[in-house]
DNA sequence: TATTGTTATACTCTATAACTATA
DNA sequence: TATAGTTATAGAGTATAACAATA
């Protein structure tokens, strides 16, 4: 039995890899509703990423009617606040409260400990990793249907 | 708007790339029952790297009830085949038929050009991505409960 | 008593479509 | 007419627990 053979797959390496980080996750963010996925958007919103949901939705990689109830969770918790865009009344900003800022900035420290010691194995080629997966995203999400990524970057893609 | 912030996320680019990564390959197993998923078991079996259907789940990090039903659809299309262990009679091998090793191998080659492509902006340091995320994924596995891969490796880990 | 595999059930997550309000 | 957001519904995927067979 050569269990070497199935570990040799990038599906099955990618695939356990983001379960153990999410599991992880988890269990720093087990409070916040929505988990990993709610914390997302606290973090997108503190970062000012989106001036929409549906932007936010396309950045996150999930439906725009799941963000709706996560919004409506992490609103209800007094984490973020929809704001109206007087530019455009259909839109709404979301933006992190004072209270979602801090829990931000507190579990993200959190959870760049968790990642360290995930990637420990690694020892110094840690950095090369991270550089390595966040081209190959990046990449993958200029050709993710559901991204506008593409309105971020046209500069760089449409020569 | 600084969208390089969220992106220099480890899970914003774990969950990117692995949704396109099953995208692509959803694509090459749309026919295979259970689509990756079922692919994912036609491989394990195709290799034996799995003596029963519980390790086989462990492996994948799916549920043993699961795989039964993925099982179940792979066996009616003739891609696999239940054997009973003889030394263990609760045990069921789940071995490739001579249709699901010729799909595995036929679909084996098509996802690899398709992952050298999703890899592509990598150029040379493929291969350096690759070796560092397999490393990341066997510790990770490791410490996964799900996983019994600490018997497979019980040597290198109860040190 | 513990474990493998199956089955039925329930639960969670996600997608779909219809609706409103704005543009 | 098209888009942002909401809502209700349906669907897929997954987990839970009870069961029979075997150890």
């Amino acid at each position: 039995m050569a269990a070497d053979l199935l570990k040799d797959d990038l599906g099955w390496a990618l695939g356990v890899t983001l379960r153990r980080y999410l599991g992880v996750v988890h269990e720093i963010v087990s409070d916040v509703p929505g988990g990993p996925r709610g914390f997302q958007v606290i973090s997108s919103a503190a970062q000012d990423l989106a001036t929409s949901q549906v932007m936010m939705a396309g950045h996150l990689g999930i439906d725009r009617s799941v963000l709706t109830y996560l919004i409506d969770d992490l609103e209800a918790a007094g984490l973020v606040e929809r704001r109206l865009d007087p530019a455009d009344r259909r839109n709404r900003r979301i933006v992190a409260t004072e209270a979602g800022r801090e829990l931000w900035c507190e579990r993200r420290a959190a959870i760049a400990r968790a990642e360290d010691d995930m990637l420990s194995v690694l020892g110094g080629d840690r950095s090369t990793f991270k550089d390595l997966l966040q081209r190959v995203a990046l990449a993958a999400d200029r050709l993710d249907p559901a991204s506008d990524a593409c309105q971020a970057v046209n500069g760089l893609v449409d020569s």
